[in-house]
DNA sequence: CGTGCTGTTGCTAG
DNA sequence: ACTAGCAACAGCAC
């Protein structure tokens, strides 16, 4: 389930595996992702460059170059696994990007595996990055932005969609999709359907600090748990945190034992205990 | 067999 | 300008 934790957890454990290699080989199964993966762009600047930076952005993965980068995306089912072969070619397997060091230590096959091919591959020259249509309308990181509370409540004056909508709506804060959106509003006692314009300074401030929380908790248990990145057979890099609320339609609440109920916004599923996050009013 | 859900997000139509 | 809805796809529960 690639969320910001997913993606953050994934990027630090692939840096961590091929920064400083060369990428040697890549290879193509199916073009067909979101977009076609543009397999001669590759080619062409990135195989024979040694890596020299893995970062993220929002849930991009950049896996940069001298002077180029390519831009990865998971969408909603895809993942990289580490082996230390090009096999298993599985039924969803897309690509497989070749990296080693020369001499020292065995190759490493990153496997980009993805069974909706919701995901991207995307080739960039890092002096158009600034340019890059892909970043231009993102807002804030939800780790790094000093004051995000301050941030969100004053966007929040002029808009008019569900608390919940708004901080997943990736203009105003980026990397918190539908599981955290859920979980977050749930620790700050929010109603998911609140009109954004209805919150209080005061209320913003406490949903930045769970939105954080939540986040490097998630973190935190995916640092752990991703030490089975490198596998040879393939054990995914996904975790999961401890959740109050997603998917638990009908169970008691954790802190009031009322029962969790679910509704729908913007299309996607919305779990709230109708007790402790109060009305929307 | 359908039918309706699922971790994302960008395009389109109001 | 701003917002809601949908499509891209495969798999799974019912």
């Amino acid at each position: 389930m690639p969320e910001l934790p997913e993606v953050e957890c994934l990027t630090r454990a692939v840096r961590d595996l091929i920064r400083l290699k060369r990428c040697e080989k890549a290879t193509f199964f199916n073009y067909k992702l979101r977009r076609p993966i543009p397999v001669d762009e590759i080619n062409r600047h990135i195989v024979g460059q040694t890596i020299t930076e893995v970062k993220r952005r929002a849930k991009y993965i950049l896996v940069t170059t001298t002077n180029d980068t390519l831009v990865i995306h998971l969408g909603m089912t895809g993942n990289l696994i580490a082996y230390d072969t090009p096999n298993p070619i599985l039924k969803h397997t897309h690509a497989i990007l070749k990296f080693s060091d020369g001499k020292k230590g065995l190759p490493i096959y990153l496997h980009y595996i993805d069974p909706r091919r919701f995901g991207l591959f995307h080739y960039l020259p890092n002096k158009d990055l600034y340019k890059e249509p892909l970043f231009a309308n993102l807002g804030p990181e939800p780790l790094e932005m000093r004051n995000l509370s301050n941030h969100l409540w004053y966007n929040s004056r002029s808009i008019h969609k569900p608390i919940k909508n708004f901080i997943m709506d990736n203009k105003f804060l980026v990397g918190v999709g539908n599981i955290y959106a859920n979980e977050s509003l749930y620790k700050a006692r929010i109603h998911p359907a609140t009109p954004s314009q209805q919150l209080t300074k005061e209320q913003f401030k406490n949903l930045s600090n769970q939105i954080k929380a939540t986040l490097r908790k998630a973190i935190q248990k995916g640092g752990t748990t991703i030490k089975d990145f490198r596998t040879t057979d393939g054990s995914p890099g996904y975790f999961s945190i401890e959740l109050n609320v997603y998917g638990k339609s009908g169970e008691p609440c954790d802190r009031c034992h009322t029962i969790i109920k679910t509704i729908r916004q913007a299309g996607r599923s919305t779990f709230f205990c109708p007790l402790c996050q109060g009305n929307p009013h």
